[in-house]
Order: structure tokens, then sequence, then C-alpha cells
RNA sequence: GGGCGAAUAGCUCAGCGGUAGAGCGCCUGCUUUACACGCAGGAUGUCGGGGGUUCGAAACCCUCUUCGCCCA
């Protein structure tokens, strides 16, 4: 069937509005088959935001391998979901809140519960929304979010279990408190920002002396919880204070000057002073001297009760100015210098972080981490690229205590209950919970249930296998854990990898993933980090709606090289787009000239020409390269083989070499034109094939429209081409397809550089030297003819009688002689043979000097050796051929 | 302070032991009836500096310089 109603350009927008619903309401996205298991989870976004071009490529990726593992053959299943984000989604309701002159404490908890569930059922869309644009073939079906019920069963579970083995346990320690959210957050979530501050150095008066100590401070206002001031052991200018006791100014209170190894004596003045409560390394030393801890901060990081009257309610900035001014007073300021100093910032809130003395519920990460490191030094999870796997082990040799709680409400609440003496009932209900509080108290007690929920992280540690049904042994479980993959980028391996490592082999026994494919950060095209407050953010959906979805996803891909951040700009994407556009066009001209019925390629095998078994054995190799590449994800490469076998190989050259059989009319010319057009069909089906994964869209949308008959309804249900395409590869063919190649390319440069259009008629005579290859032009001289637009076409020996006055060009194995009766400036040509000869004879003696190297000869391989002198007899022969044209360029400039 | 990575054409980057590559940009010429989102041709590189290993180094090792990023 002829369709040449074909758009000119392809129109993005036309297909991606028609396919993805059909392909989604077939339900070929779903698990099934009895084929290898083959399991992505998506590393759930978080339901508040929105997809941005981190990712489009990170799902892109996923989906580029999730359609190759479909196409073949593999029961494949990729689960989608999103976390609920605890933090993040308690702010945008609270500030909804109070946008509407309330709050979430006027509420209370059950009511901004379901008000946050309401906001998530109108808002929590798009991002399914915006991963159908993208084109990705998840499984909807399966969509999981961390608060549903089942998921919130394995995290009561795992949370019971884990508290019942002493890996999770309460402690009051200092934490990262965040004052503006009013909880603990975890050392991940802080960001330290280098800022500009201040030493202060503060004396303190040795109580009973007329001595002092000083000590440098970059917190003034914490002196008022001091409790000890240390100093080096060995420090010989302190070592006479150790044990006496400061008076505190402002205060009052006497604290002990202690020795302690922390205080470093080359920092400030060697003196250090000691705010337990409100410092994690002070704690420490409190710690080792026995020293009270005094809190003087409340939860909003103002001063409390703890201090003198005069700083009670002020904000930490605030008390800060206020104590240095009264210390300055009170003459106790010694200096002030400048410093650089990292401050601790909340990740979400912005604000700065208070270490503060707080009852949290705390993981013990260290002993879990054990096996996690053992799986992947034994190979279980192998990274990719397998540098990353330092990063993990570094974090998972040095892990901390992980808080968990977290004071908000939105969130997977602890299930942990309070009898009246503060006895602690950890059990997965209520009802669980108060048996056990009957048996241990023998009556009936009212119970407090805890009011922390977990870190969002918690949850979505369990996501591996949590989404496929535990704790219930489901087939799905059985079936696709261990998954095989996980993508994700490096900075989620600390959140999220080592975590899922941690819970999958604490409760599965084994690795969550076989393989960790660590992919590039996204950066704006200087390589900046895109964010919104630079304005550099590259919004996928903008280019969705300029250049198409396929483009967004090809360019991604193309860049997604192992191991490197990769810069996306607009220009960038636009290049691609135009290939996208050379697809439509390649396959428009086929339908355009092929007629009725499209002979399957096996009815023509005996009867392939040259060209058609030249792009076959390319497509071959075309297949094998992109399937190889995306075996050990080299996304970037497979995307490249794909774009070469396209532009230059297919377009480039195949179609321009079919043309003339195509548009043959003639009855005689019908078997070649059957037999051309089965080919072009064949190959442009097996692209799309090939292609697909990478272009969903497009390949679509033509596969469709190819005159085949075709045994499923989509494409992606189809064969990923393979093996059948091994027994057409033609290495031969293929070399004397280069000697053709460089024929037809000497003839057309001759062309460009005599101002010759290229619609003019010319005639060529091309000198070969060995008479193979003189055979194998005369193959091919149909296709030498049409591609160089000749006229007249000689093949011979040696220039022999060709005329005097004609341009050349001398290649590595041929000379080119196009005769040009007028239009010939001798002294250019003359120029540009002397540079060829200079050139060729500089690379004869390097390769001559290399040969006359006795220990190359013994030492290197033998075909490299054989290959060089090859090359030097090569040479050779090229420069008599030049030299001889240069004569007789020189020879007519005489006689002008 | 510890760790990781990068430095190759104007730009963005491949190549990672055997004659320096791609895309974009640039220059020249083309309404060659699939495509100007195109066709043909062309120019452009002491492969960051220095040392070493090797018959042979852009590639491997050491060192220096400069730039990123992560952790303290």
């Amino acid at each position: 069937m002829t369709d040449s109603t074909l758009a000119t350009a392809y129109d993005p927008k036309q297909a991606e509005s028609t396919w993805y619903a059909r392909w989604e309401k077939s339900g070929y996205f779903e698990p099934k088959g009895d084929g290898k298991p083959f399991c992505i989870v998506i590393p759930p976004p978080n339901v508040t935001g929105s997809l941005h071009i981190g990712h489009a490529l990170n799902h892109t990726l996923q989906d580029v391998l999730i359609r190759y593992h479909r196409m073949l053959g593999d029961d494949t299943l990729w689960q989608p979901g999103s976390d609920h984000a605890g933090i993040a989604t308690q702010m945008v309701v609270e500030r909804q809140l109070a946008a509407e002159k309330t709050s979430r404490t006027e509420l209370g908890r059950d009511k901004f519960i379901e008000r946050v569930w309401r906001w998530k059922a109108e808002s929590g869309g798009q991002i399914a929304a915006s991963m159908r644009a993208l084109g990705e073939s998840v499984a909807w079906k399966r969509e999981r979010f961390t608060m549903d019920e089942g998921l919130s069963a394995a995290v009561r579970k795992t949370f019971v279990d884990l508290y019942k083995k002493g890996l999770i346990y309460r402690d009051k320690r200092l934490v990262n408190w965040d004052p503006k959210f009013h909880t603990a957050i975890s050392d991940l979530e802080v960001e330290q920002r280098e800022t500009k501050g201040h030493f202060w150095h503060l004396r303190y008066p040795v109580e009973g002396s007329s001595d002092s100590i000083v000590v440098a401070t970059t917190r003034p206002e914490t002196m008022l919880g001091d409790t000890a001031v240390a100093v080096h052991p060995d420090d010989e200018r302190y070592k006479h204070l150790v044990g006496k006791h400061v008076v505190l100014p402002l205060v009052g209170r006497k604290i002990p000057i202690v020795a302690d190894t922390y205080s470093d004596p080359e920092k400030g003045t060697g003196a250090v002073k000691i705010t337990p409560a409100h410092d994690f390394n002070d704690f420490e030393v409190g710690k080792r001297h026995d020293l009270p801890l005094i809190n003087i901060f409340d939860k909003n990081a103002k001063l409390n009760d703890n201090v003198p009257e005069a700083y009670r309610g002020l904000d930490r900035f605030v008390a800060r100015k206020q104590v240095v001014a009264d210390l300055e007073a009170a003459g106790a300021l010694v200096k002030v210098e400048d410093h650089t100093l990292q401050v601790p910032y909340g990740d979400r809130s912005g604000v700065v972080i208070e270490p503060w003395l707080t009852d949290q519920w705390y993981l013990d990460a260290a002993t879990l981490s054990k096996p996690c490191v053992e799986a992947v030094e034994a190979g279980r999870t192998q990274f990719v690229p397998k540098h990353w796997e330092k990063t993990y082990f570094e974090w998972m040799k040095n892990i901390q205590p992980w808080c968990i709680s977290r004071q908000i409400w939105w969130g997977h609440q602890i299930p942990a209950w309070f009898g009246p003496d503060g006895t602690c009932f950890v059990e997965e209900t209520e009802e669980q919970a108060r048996k056990v509080a009957q048996a241990y108290y023998k009556k009936d007690v009212e119970l407090t249930r805890e009011t922390d929920v977990l870190d969002t992280w918690f949850s979505s540690a369990l996501w591996p296998f949590s989404t496929l049904g535990w704790p219930e042994k489901t087939p799905e479980l059985a079936r696709y854990y261990p998954t095989s993959v996980l993508v994700t980028s490096f900075d989620i391996i600390f959140f999220w990898v080592a975590r899922m490592m941690m819970f999958g082999m604490h409760f599965m026994g084994e690795v969550p993933f076989k393989d960790v494919y660590i992919h590039a950060l996204v950066r704006d095209e200087h390589g900046n980090k895109m964010s919104k407050s630079k304005g550099n953010v590259v919004d996928p959906f903008e280019v969705i709606k300029e250049h198409g979805t396929d483009a967004l996803r090809f360019t991604l891909i193309a860049l997604a090289l192992q191991g490197r951040d990769i810069r996306v700009s607009a220009e960038r994407i636009g290049g691609y787009r135009a290939f996208v556009n050379k697809i439509w066009n390649a396959t428009r001209f086929a339908l355009m000239r092929v007629s009725g019925t499209v002979a399957p390629l096996s009815e023509v095998r005996a009867k392939l020409e040259e060209p058609d078994r030249w792009i076959l054995s390319r497509l071959a190799n075309a297949v094998s390269d992109v399937r190889a590449h995306l075996d050990v994800y080299k996304f970037a490469e497979a995307a490249n083989a794909m774009y070469v076998f396209m532009w230059d190989e297919l377009c480039d050259w195949y179609i321009e070499l079919v043309k003339a059989r195509l548009m043959n009319d003639d009855p005689a010319g019908a078997e070649s034109k059957r037999v051309a057009e089965a080919t072009l069909v064949y190959v442009i089906e097996t692209a799309m094939r090939l292609m697909h994964p990478v272009m969903p869209y497009i390949t679509e949308e033509l596969w469709q429209k190819l005159p085949i008959t075709r045994s499923t309804e989509f494409i992606g249900q189809q064969k990923y081409p393979g093996d059948e395409l091994e027994a057409m590869r033609s290495p031969a063919l293929e070399s004397s397809y280069a000697l053709v190649q460089s024929a037809i390319s000497a003839i057309r440069t001759i062309r460009a550089e005599k101002n010759l259009g290229p619609s003019r008629p010319i005639d060529a005579i091309v000198v070969a030297a060995s008479a193979d290859d003189r055979a194998l032009l005369e193959q091919q001289r149909a296709s030498i003819t049409q591609l160089s637009r000749l006229q007249k076409l000689d093949i011979v020996a040696n220039r022999g009688n060709a005329p005097e006055q004609a341009a050349t060009k001398v290649t590595d194995k041929l000379e080119v002689i196009v005769p040009m009766a007028d239009l010939l400036d001798y002294s250019a040509e003359a120029d540009k043979l002397r540079r060829q000869i200079a050139k060729t004879e500089q690379e004869r003696e390097k390769l001559t000097t290399k040969l006359g190297n006795e220990a190359f000869v013994a030492r290197a391989p033998a075909d490299v050796v054989a290959r060089e002198r090859a090359r030097v007899d090569e040479l050779a022969q090229m420069l008599v051929t030049l030299r001889d044209g240069l004569a007789r360029a020189e020879a007519a400039l005489r006689s002008k």
C-alpha cells in the first residue's frame, strides 16, 4: 500500500497524542509471559514535586532498558510509584493552611492528615501524567505509594522486628534540630555551607586568682551554656590551670578547666569552651569528663529559662549580638577575627540547624551495614561504573546511627505505645500493644502512642520488596526479587541505595538489585547545576512541546556517557530533533517509492544485489553494536550506533544507491526494483525495532505505516533485532564498498573544488594499479556512475593517454581523473600536489624510520609490521602518481 | 584534611597501547523531485606541563599545574 501523504516534516504532537493511550490500554506494559524476569523499581519521585530534566534522564534510561528487555522476550516489570515526602509535603499543606488563616495545630492531627490525603489526591497525578508524556512503559496497574496500606504494614513489621532485635532503640542524644520545622533531621539532610563569620576571643577569669584564660569561639551566644573549658593535656601554656575553675562571665557559673585532646593547640588560643548540649564535639568531651548538659534553647532556637533573665526569649542571632555587646562592656571580649566556617543548614527549611538534645529513635546502621559491604565485595551487587562502589564502601564502613524519627505528622506514625510509667511497648497494632501491656502491668492501663513519625527514607528503603507484596509471600516477590538493576544518580547512593541494601539484606536475606547503574547529573550548557534560583532550569516539558519527546529522549541517551556530568542545551536538542526528522523522511521516501505489496526479504534473498547485501551487512553490524552497548549500559554508544547507521549509511549511501532502481519503470528492471523495495523496507522495519526503546513514538508511528504484515498490535511487542542478521554480514563486500566510496568521494571532491555544479555532466577516469581493485570497481560501475553523476566512466590500469587537461585526485589506492578542457589553474594544481607530496613523504619517512628500527620489527606483532610494510608500498605508489601529476602540471604551466 | 573525577578541534565531548575522531559551530558550492530539521566538499589539534615504562603513549605509571564534585 502506497502512502505518499506523509508530511515533509515529522510532527511529534500528532504521534504522541495517539499512541500512549493505546499502549497503556492494551496492557502490554504489565509484566507477562514466562521469559526471564527483568525488573526495575523506579526511584519513587517525591509526591510534591514535578519531574525535572534529571528525572527525564533517569526515567528514559530505565525505559530504554525495560523496552529493550521486553523486546528480547523477558518478562519485564517496571514498578512505578512515588514517596510521601514527609517534611516537604507537610510544608506544602501547611502553607495552604496558612493562606486560609488556619494551621495544623488548630486542625488537629487527624483532620490534618485527612487534608494531606486530599491534597495528594488532587495533585499526585501530576507525576503520573508527566511520566506518560515521556512515554514510560511502566506497569501502571501496580503503581504504589509509600503511604499505601500494604507498604505501611511493611513499615510497621520492619520497625517492630528491628526493635525487638535491639537494632532500633530510643536514645537521648544531640540531633540536627530544624528550628523551622520543629523536627530532627538526619545528617544527610544537613547541608554544610561555607560562611564568613568571626572568631570571638573571650576572656574567662580563673577563680581565686588574677589569672585568666582566653577561649576562641564562632558561636559566642552558646557561652551561656558552657560547662567547662578544655585545653590540650600537653599544652605548656595551660598546664598549671588544669583542675582549676573559671567563672563564666555574664552568668557567674563556676566551671572546670579540663585537659582533653579535642582541644587543638594550633587553633585559636588553644583553649576551647565546652557546651555539651549544643555541639557534637563538645557533647563527646562532656561525656568523657562527666560534665553537666545545660540546654539553653527551646524548639525555636530561642533562649530558654536556663540562661540569665536578660537573655530569655531572645532568638539565637539576636542573643549573639547581645552577648557580644555585654561581654565587651564587661571587658571580657579580647578580640574579634574574621573566620570562614562551615554552617549547617536544613536542606528543606534553609535555616541554620541547631544541635539539640532530644529523645529520638535510632537505627543501628553499623550492624545492618556489615552484610551489605560483603555483598558488594562479593559482587552480588555491582556498581556501574564500578568506581562508585568506593563511595558506597566509604559510607557503609563509617556509618553512624540513623536517626529515624521525625517530629511531624505526615508519615508512618511509629508503632510504639507508652504506659503510665513510661515503659515502651512496640507492636504492630494497638491491640497487640495493649495485650502486652496488660500482661506487663497485670491490669488495663492507659497507653499513649508515640506521636513521632518515621523518616520518609525508612519506607523508601523497603521499596524493592514492599512494592512486590512483602511481607506477604507473593509470587511476584519470588519472581522479581532481587530486582535486575537500580538506575539512579550518585547523589542518592547514601540516601537510598545504602538503605535499600541494609533492609534488603536484613529482611530478604539477599541484595535488592543485581546492578546499580549510576548516571550523571544533568547540568546546563555551562556546566552549572540547574536550580530555580539561577533560572537555568531546562523544563523537559517545554522541550517536548518544542521538539518532541523522542528528540528529548534521544538527546538524553546520546549524552548519557558513563562517568561524566552531562550538559544539556536547547541547541543540542534541536540537533537531535533533526535526526528524528531524518528518520521520518527516510521512511517517507520509502513509502513514496514502493508500490503495492512488498516482498519479505526471505523471498528475494537469492536475488540481492551488492548494494543490498552491503546495507544488510551494515545493519547486522549496527544491531550487534547497539545490543552489545545496551547490555553493558553504554547508552550513548548505542545511540551513536543508531545515528551513524541511519544517517551516514542508510540515508547517505544506500538510499542514494537504490534510487535509480526504485524509480525505474522499465519492465526489464522490475525484478531489481522488487528486490530493492524488499531490502529497503526490511532495513527500515528492522531499524525501527532497533531504535524503538529510545524513540518509542516515531518508531511506532512509522512502523504502523510500513507495507508489512504485523504480527503484533504494537512495535514494542515485537522481537528485538538479533542473531537472524548475523548471516547477512559480509566483511569482503564491506571492504570493496570502501573502495567504491573512496572513488565516489574523490570525484565529488573534484566537483566541489573545481566548482563543477552537482548536476553538470562530467566524465571520469579511475586509475587502479591492482587488477582486483579494477574488478571491484567494474562490478560497482553503476553505483559509481550514479552517485558521482557521471556521464562516462573509464576504469583503467594506468593513466595512459588520459587527457593532459584534467583535474586529478590521488587517494590511497586510486587516481581519479576528471578531464576539464579549459578550466584548469595549473599553478594552483601544482601547489596542491606539492602539499600532498610533502605530506605523503613525511608519512613515508616516519614509517621507514619505524621499519628501520630493529626492535620494532623484532618485537611488534607480525600483523602490525606487515601492515606498516604494505602502507609504505602504498605510499610509494602514491608518490609516483603524485610526482607524475606535478611534472605534468609544471610542463603545462611552462608551455602556457 | 580525606576521597573521587576532569584537562583532546572555536564549543560540548568520544577514543584509553599500533596512521588523532564525532556532533554543533565555521568556510565554499548546491531548489541533485525523502528531508534546507537538507545535500556535497573543506579548514581547524606541540591530545594541560615535565619525567618514566614500552619497539611504539592521547591512552599505562609518577609528578606538577588548573578546574569540578563528595565527605570531614
